[in-house]
DNA sequence: CATGCCAATATTGTCGACAATATCCCGTTT
DNA sequence: AAACGGGATATTGTCGACAATATTGGCATG
């Protein structure tokens, strides 16, 4: 498995050194280098990554608003903890969110985005590395179908607070509970009627779709959360 | 009009200074002592509230994150714009995420913070103050009403996203447009239409219910942003 | 006169040091 | 032995200065 993963999300490309140091605590704390729960020690992270407090705790401040780390004034910061309930919650803004987005897209995306994005699911259906079964490649092209239609939305706020807040802790729920399961063509299936409705303009049932569709991911991972719990 | 606005919707007191600061700030821009689209001067406000740069840049950062600012690195942070489309957006989110707020509030608001709740409403439409039509005890009834649904709803993501994010850019399109018309009285209906709702542990019906409150006031808004334009 | 370039200026980003606060450890007391 | 208290230690919050980057104004050129 790869593990380096290019977040070809980020709007802006990090241009200032706070921003570069964001990144890389963005995904160590994604991909569990930094385990959750774990105590952030400001001097240790700005040493780790060479640069000093100042442009450390910018990007604190910042993981902070995308609920990866909790801060208590004067204490510190600390790695979130991954629980049942903190996962229901998110899944339940991104049903509501999402849901948005469809039917907004399904006005406002363009007829040749509907067609890339279709055939960026067919291409990503058979391509070899995903057949085999590598999670990291199934997370990046469900990701990138997710914010696609997210983006076609062109809500602003609805745009950052799911790619910018929300989805870098829906990655580290995924991520760290090792979810490359079968339901991989199952959700492939489900994508493709999602696309097909929008391309048919007809919001409501890319609303619909959308939210079983992140009701059935959610369960998905609601069962791994418990069996993971039954085995410690 | 009392000018002094007490957010005791702030879940923790402002304990440092960067979190006063912050309050300052947000109030200024909510009220349009920094106008919108106006430039803002890091080392102008440090020396305006006595502080240093290092907590007036983490109250930037927080500030960015309510959607009060605009920050392009290296060139600086600007007072967002009113504008129809950003009310029309950010409305848009408020249906979903309120909706669903209510819908978990049917569900889990105890018997007890209903009933203070619908009292609170019956005082509230009874005070002095508000028939006389003072837009600051206006203002202040309404988001208290939501927001103690919106805690209500018990879900951590909802809460922080509407109370801590999307309100104050909120308050600042009721304010700078003297939002203060003859809404309240219907207003008031259908806030106690929802709360009913709620009693009954009816979360669909509430749904709806905001869902449509909410719509109305956007619209009431958007008919102000209308005439403002055509005057200037 | 407009336009493009370059230096001077102002503003933001980063750094290291200090002050304020919390945490830890250990001795004392009941 | 457990609970409390107080000092030593470590960590966070804030400050002023410096470096890096934008912005401004004037000068030369077409």
């Amino acid at each position: 498995m790869n593990s380096t993963y290019d977040p070809q999300y980020n709007l802006r490309s990090p241009v200032t050194s706070a921003d570069r140091v964001l990144v890389s605590v963005q995904q160590a704390i994604v991909e569990g280098q930094l385990a959750p729960g774990a105590k952030i020690s400001e001097t240790g992270l700005a040493k780790q990554f060479n640069v000093s407090r100042a442009p450390l705790r910018e990007a604190l401040a910042r993981l902070e608003r995308c609920h990866l780390i909790e801060r208590t004034p004067n204490a510190g910061a600390r790695v979130v903890t991954l629980t049942a309930d903190g996962l229901t919650a998110l899944y339940q803004i991104r049903e509501e969110l999402e849901g948005l987005a469809c039917r907004l897209a399904a006005e406002r995306m363009a007829d040749e985005e509907i067609d890339a994005l279709a055939k960026l699911l067919e291409q990503h259906l058979n391509s070899q590395r995903v057949r085999e079964g590598e999670s990291y490649y199934q997370e990046a092209g469900d990701v990138d179908f997710h914010y696609r239609i997210i983006l076609a939305s062109k809500n602003q706020y609805l745009i950052n607070m799911l790619c910018d807040e929300l989805y870098f802790l829906v990655r580290m729920y995924r991520v760290q509970l090792g979810m490359n399961g079968p339901r991989v063509s199952r959700a492939f299936d489900e994508h493709k009627a999602i696309i097909n409705a929008i391309a048919n303009r007809d919001g409501e049932l890319a609303d619909l779709l959308m939210r079983r569709h992140i009701s059935a991911s959610r369960k998905n991972i609601e069962k791994k959360l418990q069996v993971d719990k039954e085995v410690s």
